[in-house]
DNA sequence: GCTAATATTGAGACTCATTCTCAATAGACT
DNA sequence: AGTCTATTGAGAATGAGTCTCAATATTAGC
């Protein structure tokens, strides 16, 4: 099942925890199943099984992949269904957008309480890298505070070749 | 014709010196043409007044913002028309993105040599101001370098709510 | 467990930005 | 001016995301 997904590895720090992470997951349901009733809406199978599929999923992914794995299980499931759960997961901070350049639509990532971070992505081959600047984000905070200005959310993502494309081209072309 | 866009101004280094301003626009229609030439491309009275509508209008423009502009002139132009010049612009370094959140459309800058920037974009009256922070480009820098990436571009805006319209939710709701 | 009240679902219609197609036209070079 | 192309506008096409609605599933109360 997780055979080639591999790439991005969105939690490298339960790595050497299983239950850990077991644990993890079980709070991100229980979180889910809380907005839900605080909100007077119901857990389906369908969310249930829309929010496992990005737990299991150990990278970003986009609408039409979630469909296609979701399927498999449940050949009903719409996209519709997907769209609006993606919205509520988004609500209560449970999962991230993470916007892709022209072409095909969002990519979408579980956040939870996985630390801050912004996207380094590949116009070659795609891959979306993951990376950490507490200095940058110190800055950004001065920056933002010095406009008076209240953040909600923002979005950060450089495009560009990643390493490994950069060097196929500087090779044979 | 310029009375009530003074919202975001885009040239304030200008202000002062309108001559400066003149050789600027210049220097850019010029740089147009440059590049049009060089990949054998024509240059149409349609793409200088697309270009001379963004030089224009001092601040971000969306594309259905251009068109009605330019109708007034060019009752036959086309939407297709601008998209397609504003792509060889982007190209050529000459205007930016600013992608725009759920709902219409990205809006576009000129961007020349600009001194760099990002955006805090205000989710409550669309309000789009610009900041500089040398501070966060190098740490931002230092990160890519890290990952060993080849920046082409990036995106970086934050979303929330401007100060004039904190202020006014903080008082009488 | 059953029922009532209500939220949710999937299918397909719809929207809206952006791109494509193609026949007519307009630049650029001679 | 003439020729060779690139360009144009109109409208069709695409594609992500949203909306509508009748059928269905969930939940709380019994």
């Amino acid at each position: 099942m997780a055979a080639k997904q591999a790439e991005v590895t969105l939690f490298p720090r339960y790595a050497q925890k299983p239950e850990k992470y077991q644990q993890w997951l079980s709070s991100i349901q229980e979180r889910f199943q809380e907005h839900l009733g605080r909100r007077g809406l119901k857990l389906t199978h369908q969310r249930e099984e829309i929010l496992r599929c990005l737990m299991a999923a150990e990278k970003h992914l986009g609408v039409e992949e979630m469909y296609t794995i979701l399927k498999k299980q449940d050949p009903l499931i719409g996209r519709a269904t997907i769209f609006r759960t993606i919205k509520l997961l988004q609500e209560c901070g449970l999962v991230a957008e993470v916007g892709v350049f022209q072409n095909g639509g969002a990519k979408f990532e579980l956040k939870a309480d996985r630390p801050h971070h912004d996207h380094m992505i590949c116009v070659e081959c795609g891959r979306i890298i993951e990376f950490q600047s507490p200095m940058m984000e110190r800055f950004q905070d001065e920056a933002i505070k010095r406009h008076g200005f209240l953040a909600l959310w923002h979005r950060h993502e450089i495009f560009g070749r990643c390493a490994a494309c950069s060097k196929k081209r500087t090779g044979t072309p």
